[in-house]
DNA sequence: CCGCGGGCCTGAGAGC
DNA sequence: TGCTCTCAGGCCCGCG
């Protein structure tokens, strides 16, 4: 999409998770993507007019990519779950020649145009906590955004506004490696030093170790998830502790049994015996 | 203000 | 085979 223009977008649905602007379509065609972005789970697509195209796949979401007027040959582009039609909910049309298909089935996405001046107040983005690079930055770690946090880490962590970008799995699997119990009160961690466990510090290593992880291995994918090359996701098998309950514990040593537990409505796994 | 449970959707898989 | 039930990678909203 990147230097291309819109010649035709279609919102086939009247809404996603929210209601498209009315004008939709017609703000989108004829104008140049200038460039792409993501802030946490969102994408962003800079155009032409000076809006942005404010994006997020939800649970299901999924783009796909075709010569415009043609099917895809196999393998040629990535093409979730092998059958394209059914929840096809935005189509692009662009001026290199491609269409790229927002496919979404249980329609948690949405998609959103914001004026470029206006996006440091769109309220999804001004809610962002701190992201993996704010984190890595030794200057911005000094504050402890779990400090005033009187819930779990689990519930903590899952929350957008303390730190951006984590999801159920890698809350899971970030708080294994720093062995930290999901149940515990996140005010409790320590921000000094010399806290071996007990440290936001060692936390937020652990975080920017997993997703940093979890991308180079091309993310995790349970079902649907594909690379944009359409290959797997492979971080899956380097899960310690998701998904694996009654597995033993993979820490060095430690004899405890994965359990798995339901906070805020979802699922946790952890180790009770290393995690504290 | 905060945290929690329920809700939004469809589909896949388990159990019967 | 087919039904029902539960659960799923995310997030918002109303309630207490």
């Amino acid at each position: 999409m990147e230097g291309a223009r819109f010649i035709r977008a279609e919102a086939r649905r009247p809404d996603l998770r929210f209601p498209f602007p009315k004008d939709f379509v017609k703000r989108l065609t004829g104008k140049t993507v200038t460039g792409l972005g993501r802030r946490a789970k969102y994408l962003l697509a800079d155009l032409s007019s000076g809006e942005v195209l404010l994006m997020h796949l939800g649970m299901s979401g999924s783009f796909r990519v075709e010569k415009s007027g043609q099917q895809a040959t196999p393998g040629e582009f990535y093409h979730p779950r092998g059958e394209s039609g059914k929840h096809d909910h935005v189509v692009f049309e662009m001026s290199s020649g491609l269409t790229v298909i927002f496919n979404d089935p249980r329609r948690f996405g949405f998609m959103k145009l914001i004026a470029r001046e206006g996006l440091e107040n769109e309220p999804h983005l001004k809610a962002l906590g701190p992201s993996r690079s704010a984190i890595a930055s030794t200057r911005k770690r000094s504050r402890n955004p779990c400090a005033a946090k009187k819930t779990s880490l689990k519930a903590a962590l899952s929350d957008q506004r303390v730190v951006a970008g984590l999801g159920n799995i890698y809350v899971c699997e970030a708080l294994h490696r720093a062995h930290l119990s999901p149940k515990r009160r996140a005010s409790t961690l320590s921000d000094k030093k010399g806290h071996p466990t007990d440290g936001a510090r060692d936390l937020a290593d652990a975080i920017r170790f997993v997703l940093n992880e979890a991308i180079k291995a091309g993310g995790s994918s349970l079902r649907d998830h594909r690379q944009t090359t359409g290959e797997l996701g492979y971080f899956q098998h380097h899960f310690r502790v998701y998904d694996r309950e009654g597995e033993p514990c993979p820490t060095p040593r430690c004899k405890g049994k994965v359990r798995r537990i339901a906070q805020v409505g979802r699922s946790t796994f952890y180790c009770p015996v290393c995690q504290r």
